[in-house]
Formats: C-alpha cells, sequence, structure tokens
RNA sequence: GUCCCCAUCGUCUAGACGGCCUAGGACACAGCCCUUUCAAGGCUGCAACACGGGUUCGAAUCCCGUUGGGGACGCCA
C-alpha cells in the first residue's frame, strides 16, 4: 500500500448532500456533473477542467469485510460479509477482506484460521486480502503523525485515574461520559518522558450528516462528540484509526457494515476530512438479535459458523437464511447465491433488528437436502458418516441413502445419525420401540425369514411383494407387520419404506437381524 | 443518564405515488387428507399494522408525541 494520496480534494460538505436513500454512487455524481457541463456551455471547460482535477477517483464498487481475530467468525459477521460480497458482485465490484488486528492482545491466529475457514466454507471469495493492518503499522504512525504535525490531533498525558474521576463525575451528573479535552490546548510536556496518547482533535461545533444507503439522513451534533484516542500510549494506532486509514487506501467505496457503529460514522467521517478525504458511502445494516431480543450471543446457542458446518448445516441454507434476515424481494424466500448477486438491492435491507430463528434455518436446510443433486448432499453426509465412526464405503451407496433418507432430515448430522444401521449393526433396541417386537409378531417374522431367505432377487419390488404374502398368509395388514421388522432391522420406530430399508441393509444383514429379533420375541 | 437507531402475525417479512389491505407470503403451531413407521406433500385454520394525537375525502403507509426495544458512550473492534 502506497502513501495516503487523496482521491478526491476535500470536501467537507459532500457528505451533506443528497437527502435521500436514492444516492447511488459516486458515478452517479460524476455523471450529473457532465450533464451539466454539457449543457452549460460557456463555462463547459471550466467543469471539464474540474473533473479532470479530480486526481483519480475509483468508479469501481470496492467493499470489504473488515472482522477482528477475537473468536470464530459469527454468524453475524457472516451477514455483513454476505451483504459487502453480494453488493461487490452485483455492481461489477471488488470485495476485500481485511483482518483488524491492531489489538494485539486480543487476536489470535486461530481467529484468523477460523474467519478464513468459515469464508471459505461459504464461499465468499475476495479479490484482495486477506490484508493484515498489523502489516501497516508504518503507515499509521506516519499518518498520526502527519495528524500531529499539523494540529489536527494532539498529546493527552491525562492519566486513566483522571480519565476515570472525569467519567464517574460526568455520569452522576447523568451527563454523557466523554473526555473533558484537558489537554486539548496544552503545549508543553508535563516532564521529559511523560507517557501520552494521541488524541484526534474533533470539531466542536457543526453537525455531520450520514446519508446512509438502508437508513436515510442522519445527523450528529460535533459537541456529542468527544476527542477519540487514535494512538495507545504505547504508540499503536486504534481501530478508528486504522478503519478511516484503510478505507481511503484501500478505494473501498462504501462501507457496509453492522448497526452499532453507526455511532462512530460521524467521528470517521471527521478524521476522513482531516486527512483530506472523501468519506465513502456508508449503508449499516441491523443487527441479529437472539429469541430473548438481546444482541445474538454464544448463549444463545450456536453463532459460530463452523458449528453450523459441524452440525450439517448446508453453505447454501445458511447464506439464504442469512440473506432472508433483513433482506427481502418480494414473497421470494429461497434464492441461489446467484440469484441473490443478480436481484441483491442493499436499499431493500429492512432498519429493524431481527431475530435469528433456527427453526425456519432448518427448513431452509432441509429444502436444499432434499433439491440439491443427491451426488453433492452424499459428499458431505460422508464426512458425517466418518464423524460417526462409519465408513460408507462398506455398505449401500451412500447416494441411495441420500436419496431414502432426505425427506427425513434437517440436518445432516441428524441423516447421518439415523442411517447408522444401514452399514453396521446396532446393539440395542431404541428404549420403547421393543414393545413391537411381541410374540405373535415373533412368529410372523419367523415366517418372513425363511421367505426372505429363499428370494434370489434382493429388490425392494421383492421384498415388498414378499412382506405381503406373509402378511396375508398370517393374517395381518402389511402396516402391522412392518413396524416389528422395522424394529428389527432398525432398532427403532421409524425409518425410510421398509422394503427399500430392507434392500439397502443386505440380504445377509437383514437375516441376522431377523434371526435375533425372533429370538428376542420367544422371551417375551 | 446522554446521544443515535428501530417499531406489521410467536418469528422472518410483503406493503413503490396514502385508496388495489375486511393487511399477503414463509417458518412455527393446530386440524384434515395421503400413508407401511417417521417424514415429505396437499388442503384448511389460528395469528399482526405498539399506543395517542394530528394532516387528509381517505393512513399500516405522512407529521408529532408516548411507550417499548436495540446500539453507542473503551488506550475493543
Amino acid at each position: 500500500m502506497g502513501s495516503l494520496a487523496p482521491y478526491a480534494r476535500a470536501e467537507p460538505d459532500s457528505v451533506h448532500n443528497d437527502d435521500s436513500r436514492s444516492r447511488k454512487a459516486n458515478t452517479r455524481q460524476l455523471f450529473l456533473t457532465i450533464i451539466f457541463t454539457i449543457i452549460d456551455g460557456n463555462k463547459q471547460r471550466i467543469s471539464l477542467f474540474r473533473i479532470l482535477a479530480v486526481p483519480f477517483r475509483p468508479m469501481t464498487t470496492r467493499t470489504r469485510f473488515a472482522p477482528s481475530p477475537t473468536g470464530y467468525l459469527h454468524v453475524g459477521g457472516a451477514r455483513t460479509a454476505l451483504f459487502s460480497w453480494l453488493y461487490a458482485r452485483r455492481h461489477g465490484g471488488e470485495f476485500i477482506l481485511r483482518i483488524e488486528d491492531t489489538d494485539r492482545q486480543r487476536s489470535t491466529p486461530e481467529s484468523v484460521d477460523a474467519i478464513l475457514e468459515g469464508m471459505a466454507w461459504l464461499g465468499l471469495d475476495y479479490d484482495e486480502g486477506p490484508i493484515f493492518q498489523s502489516d501497516r503499522f508504518d503507515h499509521y504512525h506516519e499518518v498520526i503523525q502527519r495528524l500531529l504535525d499539523e494540529g489536527k490531533a494532539y498529546r493527552c498525558y491525562c492519566s486513566r485515574e483522571r480519565i476515570d474521576a472525569v467519567r464517574a463525575e460526568q455520569m452522576a451528573r447523568k451527563a454523557k461520559p466523554r473526555y473533558d479535552g484537558h489537554c486539548r490546548h496544552r503545549t508543553d510536556a508535563p516532564s521529559e518522558n511523560a507517557p501520552y496518547v494521541v488524541r484526534f482533535r474533533n470539531p466542536l461545533s457543526g453537525e455531520i450528516l450520514v446519508d446512509d444507503l438502508v437508513r436515510g439522513a442522519v445527523s450528529f451534533q460535533n459537541d456529542e462528540l468527544d476527542d477519540l484516542i487514535i494512538a495507545r500510549v504505547d504508540g499503536s494506532p486504534t481501530y478508528h484509526l486504522t478503519v478511516v486509514v484503510d478505507d481511503i487506501d484501500m478505494g473501498i467505496t462504501h462501507v457496509i457494515r453492522g448497526d452499532d457503529h453507526l455511532n462512530n460514522t460521524p467521528r470517521q467521517i471527521n478524521i476522513l476530512s482531516a486527512l483530506g478525504a472523501t468519506p465513502p458511502i456508508y449503508a449499516h445494516v441491523p443487527m441479529i438479535m437472539g429469541p430473548d431480543g438481546q444482541r445474538l450471543s454464544k448463549r444463545h446457542g450456536a453463532v459460530s459458523v463452523m458449528q453450523y458446518r459441524q452440525e450439517g448445516y448446508l453453505p447454501e441454507a445458511l447464506l439464504n437464511y442469512l440473506a432472508r434476515l433483513g433482506w427481502s424481494h418480494g414473497d421470494q424466500e429461497v434464492f441461489s447465491l446467484d440469484e441473490m448477486v443478480e436481484l441483491f438491492d442493499i436499499t431493500n435491507v429492512n432498519r429493524a433488528a431481527a431475530t435469528f430463528d433456527t427453526e425456519k434455518l432448518s427448513w431452509l436446510n432441509q429444502h436444499y437436502i432434499k433439491n440439491i443433486e443427491p451426488m453433492h448432499i452424499a459428499r458431505y453426509l460422508s464426512r458425517h458418516m466418518g464423524q460417526l465412526g462409519v465408513d460408507p464405503s462398506e455398505g449401500p451407496d451412500l447416494v441411495e441413502v441420500v436419496m431414502v433418507q432426505r425427506e427425513r432430515a434437517k440436518t445432516l448430522g441428524e441423516m447421518a445419525n439415523n442411517s447408522l444401521y444401514f452399514y453396521k449393526d446396532f446393539d440395542r433396541f431404541d428404549a420403547g420401540s421393543e414393545k413391537h417386537l411381541t410374540r405373535d409378531a415373533g412368529n410372523a417374522l419367523q415366517k418372513l425369514h425363511s421367505h426372505l431367505m429363499a428370494l434370489e432377487e434382493w429388490s425392494a419390488t421383492r421384498i415388498h411383494e414378499t412382506i405381503m404374502d406373509v402378511a396375508e398368509d398370517v393374517g395381518m395388514k402389511f402396516g402391522k407387520l412392518a413396524q416389528p421388522l422395522r424394529v428389527a432391522i432398525t432398532g427403532r420406530t421409524f425409518s425410510p419404506p421398509i422394503d427399500i430399508t430392507l434392500e439397502l441393509v443386505g440380504k445377509n444383514q437383514t437375516l441376522r437381524r431377523l434371526e435375533r429379533a425372533v429370538e428376542y420375541t420367544s422371551g417375551t
């Protein structure tokens, strides 16, 4: 990354224009200028010069996802990543992944891996990155120094104790706690090597208008803001400084992020202006809540994207669910990633926070399990079978299993669990299922055993016929015989249709399990 | 507490210009049908414009207020 080159002249007022969410992008502003030029004959040359004078303004839409590596990829983070990604893909732009690891204490390489893994699993590819802020400290220091030199920032020698006391006093007065500007005008240092932080000299008056793509125009008074720290006592830069510098350097045109950053925006715009840069366009998407209406967190259960993978959710389902959480396109519920790219409109994102609903996610997951190519599902399922200690190559074709199980599983974990008996014998009947293994049933099963043994073609059709025959023979209805048979073969009361189940379990295993069940009934 | 944001069925939402809304869809739930279990599927049902004022011939849609919820107020991001 080069030095901080402003992409345009400082236009502090440019944030104040346009009064609606309709503002599309920089391109539109340029367009207007050009049209104006054409109709304005006399001033044409001057106006044209103005356009050309703007050194370089990236016309390409560039969005970014900038997580801090202090944990796993959260579903909320995944959603803002998705929205940013969709926006870039929709508008022919570029999507950048930036790791905000300026807090060296909390950032961990494991978290970085978790984030990259999550992004990869979801299929959110990036055109640049991951870019690590920790690699750019020298550059941040230059910027901080420049701000200091220009008097746009100052050294603050206040002790933490003093700050705490000020805050406590303000809270007691029921005022908003903030820095009181004690060192704002100080020119000397209290002592030779006195420790200090660097604070940004925020304007004292005036109004900042954030023209947000999802929230519309939001205004803030500068006198509500305080002078925030941009460099810690050890000299390291803080978040507010690094986001701004990076967004400028990386040519980010649209900042799509969580709602919790809306209040940070005016301060960042002030820093942006101090650096002579034009603010990007902002879009603050609402947060995701837990069922109790509180911000979604680990205590609500699964929040890590990889945990959903672990439980057997498909990336297609999670992506679809996340997109529909806040965004909509009429009544449509199911979207492929490609469709989302085609239809996504950030201005259609809802302003209100949404509650995460696992039930609906599960429904979508099952929808995808049922509709995606069985071969594809089989590949995912294979991994889950393996985790349960089963090698799927040692039994029926997994694709066949998927086809008979996909209508009765919400997750692949569930499907794997319910498919174990196709690959290995079970050692006990499910609690309550043995009640189907009565002495009467035993007699029928005994008879069925010999008929099945004589069966030459082991197919669902032939098996079905055999069961029918035996049922008729012993004077039972099909279902009456099917249920004890099911318990005998699967150890449980539910399974795919019994004939297909038997076919997949295989003749040998079927006969063996039947014998065992018959033996069991003789003891009842 | 201060500032900012938000407010349609239990949940996600549709609702461009106010009349097409006796508010639509989906999940969940209930019932019925189908049925060899469990599902899946089909049909039906339950269920909401937070409240109060305006503006208007007419408001879920516009304005104000109230209430409620969320967020920010870190040498975290």
